[in-house]
RNA sequence: GGGCGGUUAGCUCAGCUGGUAGAGCGUCUCGUUUACACCGAGUAGGUCGGGGGUUCGAGUCCCUCACCGCCCA
């Protein structure tokens, strides 16, 4: 005997070691080897992550179309594993050694360093993995793999040589976002900008050889150290005699030109601005623009860094200011910011100080301002990449879930800059490049090939110095699709399962990932490596908030699972992915989702207690008795629904389709209306009621499985232990065949049973709104019953006695005085309740229905009588419009005629 | 400043190619019936953000305004 309720947490391990046993998510299976392959390749989490709801959205998304597409037979792989996350995972173990007072990494050095961060990845790192299979995500984990293996490392060095010897990576000295907290540089997609209330400081610099002086505007006073031009706008009025003049530049004393630049905006500040090439992105192109100098005057600590710095120092003149200036080196650029100030409002250059609102680049990691700084980094010529990578989309060949998200992906794409992969990191896959003696550089796959090509370009061998830096971990994330299948070997998964099929990610990693992985693909593998991308929604508080952790507002999923199961969280997300729209999630509802499973557990468990077994080569075309043709009928058409919904990725069109079927067909009414048959004598109808409700158990598993896969795996089990034995292919749920959708349908049963259903409701309403007694009994005459609706009537008497609560089911020609009428299905059933039925309440349902039935007929009315409309409208519509209005007339004159009867007898 | 999305029942949201406004939760009323109170039956609740247009017909298409959110400068 079934249990009361469905207790997840129970049976969650216990399936989970099913499919393992079974090896059930395993990808080339041999029974599967004539199949279609189906490839899904995960986002790899960051090996320090822990599952948030973003995961387990994505995760059940992709889980639900693995196990959809297993089901249809085809030989799936889920390919899991994990990123190394460079800068995250650096910053763990430094601050597990910060924290344990050990050496920190300088002092261990680079290899000790990397033992200690494998030795953290193997205790901790990871947890992920289990967090996931606890969602129930059907991944292939015997093919796990990890961004830092020794194949994908060999696909990195792969990629960067060859990327390398076709010029599509290079090395070069520009300005890119400097983290002073890592140390590192990032690319421009980790760099977040925030808005920020500062100033606008007004700077007086002087013009040489006059009186006059030019006002720059300012945020960054301390950047002024470095200044290299002053520009003002060439059509300016105000300054075009300036253009050609030079400025000695405040306390530095350094000549500095003043160029005319359309850069400098007439309307902002003073029309004038500071140029500074080596601390503004901006300014290094008017500086590229003029041809001027670039003075970089922070470390890497974004400290001054002018003393002895001969970039700076360059022709300058001896003078106190300069003195004074010096002693900043080795400030913090925000107190050499206030020192600047000071030192300029001293002299009375300070012209005003302006409040301003402007926006700040910050470390997505660090949290940092990012100083632009000048260095020597590695770059790879996305624009190039990128061309194929748009063609691909452009044509079709990968499609965007839904459409919209492909103008993102072009935009970004069409405008991008070189993107900078190169970080001053330890974790990671170092860079393969080597130094000669004259920084002649040897980019190889290994130290060996590095040491004889600088043997044959220097004629000797020599002493070569790798590179330090390591490559940004997005550079081994967009070889995935392919580096995880074997790459560069030729290796049987990569001929199968590459190209994969649909990617799924949320839209923020479009740029990230997305447009990487395609450049990759394309390039190395002449392919795109997935045909659709799948974007869904973020996931957000139930207010509406992006959930974070500082704001507090975060849903842990697993405490979700904790509580309702991990059945309950997966239905919740997939019934709430609607594209194009974020979830706001509430527990309220994956309550709801919760129940629905305990709905379906008791269904179970109603069947069990009435012993429907399946039955051996149960045929639905068969079956004779009209309930359960009517109830296969539903659950064709539910089949098809769902199967529809998730071919289209309309994940919440399928769980709901499903949902409704099982409670409001299924429970409701099917396993209602079987009852007395099943609690009936035995003989040919019981026991095809009893398999026929098995059969629909079964089905529902089935139809659910993607969505619920532990409680359908467990139910599948304890109906599977009574009756026949499955066959060796259906012995497991998560392998067993996807339903046919078939197109079973009886309509003479749906006239049947629907005109039950119909009146059954009709009842209910109507007893309810004249406040007949829950328990009272009454009688129900059928008024004037057409041959058919006698025929229903005698067969499901009983039932309608059951579900409606009557004493007796009657025919006659009129309806009796003082009763209470309802139409259902064009006929007039009358319920006689003299003295039992408030009158008064009667005529007021019966107005109140007759207003809504006359404004649905004038309104058909007006339309009907429209010329235009029965000119130009489809002949269809104009004939359903027809259909509609005499339904409405003939309801209204039965209406009008019961509320005739009962105002004659009250 | 540019782009994208949103505004539909008290709340959270569906509503695909224009043709009778839906669901879940919550509210309220009732509950005899051995699958289920994590349940059952019933009920109320909407001028689909405002304005204009196209159309026989607009929640749906177009324009415009307002407010909210996100992305990129």
């Amino acid at each position: 005997m079934m249990d009361k309720t469905f207790d997840p947490t129970s049976v969650e391990d216990r399936i989970a070691g099913l499919w393992d046993r079974a090896q059930a998510f395993k990808a080339g299976r041999p029974d599967r080897a004539g199949a279609e392959p189906y490839c899904i390749v995960i986002p790899p989490p960051n090996v320090t992550g822990s599952l948030h709801m973003g995961h387990a959205l994505n995760n059940t998304l992709q889980d639900v179309l693995c196990r959809f597409e297993r089901m249809r037979g085809r030989d799936v792989l889920w390919q899991p594993g994990m990123d190394h996350a460079g800068i995250a995972t650096q910053m763990v173990v430094e601050r597990q050694l910060a924290e344990r007072q050990q050496p920190d990494r300088r002092a261990m050095g680079r290899e000790a360093f990397l033992a200690r961060v494998w030795e953290w990845k193997a205790e901790s790192g990871g947890a992920i993995k289990g967090q996931l299979q606890r969602l129930g995500a059907s991944c292939d984990w015997s093919r796990e793999r990890f961004t830092m293996d020794e194949g994908l490392s060999r696909a990195v060095l792969e990629v960067f040589v060859r990327l390398y010897k076709d010029g599509l990576i290079y090395r070069d000295k520009r300005l890119v976002n400097w983290d002073p907290k890592f140390q590192t540089a990032i690319s421009d997609l980790e760099v977040e900008q925030k808005e920020v209330k500062g100033n606008l400081w007004h700077f007086r610099y002087a013009v040489e050889g006059s009186d006059r002086t030019i006002t720059v505007a300012t945020t960054r006073p301390e950047t002024m150290l470095g200044d290299t031009a002053v520009a003002v706008h060439p059509d300016d009025e105000r300054y075009r005699d300036l253009v050609g003049k030079t400025v000695v530049l405040p306390l530095v004393g350094r000549r500095i030109p003043i160029v005319a630049d359309e850069y400098s905006d007439p309307e902002k500040g003073s029309g004038a601005v500071k140029i500074t090439p080596a601390h503004d992105f901006n300014d290094f192109e008017v500086g590229r623009r003029h041809g001027l100098r670039l003075i970089n005057v922070f470390d890497a600590e974004a400290k001054l860094d002018i003393a002895g710095n001969e970039a700076f120092l360059d022709g300058l003149p001896a003078s106190g200011d300069l003195d004074e200036v010096l002693t900043l080196h080795g400030l913090d650029r925000f107190a050499a910011r206030k020192r600047v100030i000071a030192m300029m409002e001293a002299r009375g250059l300070l012209d005003l100080i302006e409040p301003n609102v402007h926006t700040v680049p910050h470390g997505d990691r660090s949290g940092e301002v990012i100083e632009p700084w000048l260095t020597d980094q590695w770059y790879v010529d996305a624009k190039t990449l990128a061309q194929p990578a748009l063609a691909a989309v452009r044509e079709g060949k990968t499609r965007f879930v839904p459409r919209n998200w492909e103008k993102t992906y072009f935009d970004w794409l069409e405008n991008i800059e070189p993107w900078c992969v190169s970080r001053q990191l330890w974790w990671g896959h170092q860079i393969p490049a080597w130094y000669g003696p004259d920084n002649t550089v040897f980019v190889e796959k290994s130290a060996e090939e590095a040491a004889a090509a600088a043997r044959a370009h220097y004629g000797r061998d020599v002493e070569l110095r790798r590179d330090e830096d390591v490559l940004d971990t997005w550079f081994s994330s967009a070889l995935w699709p392919f580096s995880t299948l074997g790459w560069p070997d030729r290796t049987p998964e990569l001929a199968r399962y590459y190209p994969t099929d649909v990617l799924v990610t949320g839209f923020d990693i479009i740029f990230f990932w997305v447009a990487r992985m395609m450049m990759m693909g394309l390039h190395f593998m002449e392919e795109i490596p997935f045909h659709t991308v799948y974007i869904h929604a973020l996931v957000r508080d139930e207010k509406g908030a992006k959930m974070s952790k500082s704001k507090g507002n975060v849903i842990d999923p697993l405490q979700l699972i904790d509580t309702y199961g991990a059945d309950a969280l997966r239905f919740t997300l997939a019934a709430m992915a609607a594209q194009g729209r974020d979830i706001k999630l509430s527990t309220q509802r994956v309550e709801g989702y919760r129940n629905f499973a305990t709905k379906l557990w008791n269904a179970a468990r109603f069947a069990e207690m009435n012993g429907c077994e399946r039955s051996e080569g149960f045929d639905p075309s068969a079956v004779g008795e009209k309930l359960n043709r009517w109830a296969l009928s539903e659950y064709a058409r539910a089949v098809r629904e769902v199967t529809a919904g998730i071919e289209a990725y309309r994940f919440n069109d399928a769980a709901n389709a499903a949902y409704r079927f099982v409670w409001n067909v299924f429970c409701d009414w099917y396993l209602e209306l079987a009852k007395p048959i099943l609690m009936g004598e035995d003989g040919p109808a019981k026991a095809e009621t009893r398999a026929s409700i098995a059969h629909v158990i079964d089905g529902v598993c089935k139809i659910l499985h993607p969505f619920m896969p532990f409680l359908t795996e467990e139910l599948w089990a304890i109906k599977g232990a009574a009756g026949p034995l499955r066959p060796e292919a259906e012995r497991v749920l998560a392998l067993s065949a996807w339903p046919e959708a078939a197109d079973f349908s009886a309509p003479e049963a749906e006239e049947e049973i629907g005109w039950l259903i119909d009146l059954v409701t009709e009842i209910r309403s109507a007893r309810s709104e004249t406040n007949v007694p829950a328990g009272a009994q009454i009688p129900l005459v059928l008024v004037s019953a057409s041959g058919p609706t006698r025929e229903r009537a005698l067969s499901w008497g009983d039932m309608l006695k059951r579900l409606a609560r009557l004493s007796d089911v009657a025919f006659a020609d009129a309806a009796p005085a003082q009763s209470v009428q309802v139409v259902a299905r064009g006929e007039v059933a009358a319920l006689p309740l003299a003295g039992v039925v408030d009158l008064d309440a009667e005529k007021q349902r019966l107005a109140k229905e007759l207003d809504r039935i006359a404004a649905d007929v004038r309104k058909v009315e007006s339309k009907l009588g429209n010329a235009d409309f029965m000119a130009r409208a489809p002949e269809e519509v104009v004939e359903e419009q027809r259909e509609r209005l005499a339904d409405s007339q003939a309801r209204a004159a039965k209406i009008r005629d019961a509320l005739a009867r009962l105002s004659k007898a009250g």
